[in-house]
DNA sequence: GCGACAG
DNA sequence: ATCTTGTCGC
């Protein structure tokens, strides 16, 4: 893996992003007409020739009409991996692709929904932090798992749970 | 020192 | 995240 800067570094970055984060919902569902989601996998070297070729990463854009869910367009971006996955630092791996492909549409989206943290953070810059002050656009972030916190899972479709 | 730890 | 093998549900 290339060199990586300071975690010290890459701390006072998330402690920048967070604090230029827009956490009140200044979002208006009557006016929500364009959402996009985003997601990446990672494309590994062939095992005969993994001594040359690097890991690489692809992110994907997609946008919808809302609330009819219909397709809109789409957009995506492949390029190498530059840094490792280290909890706390996600985005330090996933941003770069993401802001790259979201770049490469034609339009924007009202909300981008992401696959990692947003302000359930260690220093509240978790990746759709990160990606939503960048690109600032309003953003959410969906995780399977909990990076940090604590809270109830919902069951029922609209059902919340407060995250401590 | 030990355990936890988005994707 | 990715891979592999087996099992479950529609």
């Amino acid at each position: 893996m290339a060199v990586r800067k300071n975690t010290e570094e890459l701390y006072r970055i998330q402690e920048e992003i967070a604090s230029k984060a827009v956490i009140e919902d200044e979002l208006n569902l009557d006016n929500l007409n364009v959402i996009a989601g985003a997601d990446q996998a990672f494309l590994n070297p062939a095992k005969s020739e993994n001594e040359s070729k690097k890991e690489r990463i692809i992110s994907a854009v997609v946008l919808l009409e809302y609330p009819s869910m219909k397709f809109i367009d789409r957009a995506y971006s492949v390029m190498p991996v530059d840094f490792p996955y280290i909890p706390g630092l996600l985005s330090f791996r996933e941003a770069p692709a993401i802001l790259n492909a979201f770049h490469a549409l034609k339009t924007k989206p009202d909300l981008l929904v992401i696959d990692g943290g947003g302000v359930n953070h260690p220093r509240f810059a978790g990746l759709a932090t990160h990606v939503g002050v960048s690109l600032d656009v309003a953003t959410i972030g969906v995780t399977k798992d909990l990076l940090c916190g604590t809270g109830e899972l919902p069951i029922e479709e609209g059902e919340t749970c407060i995250i401590r």
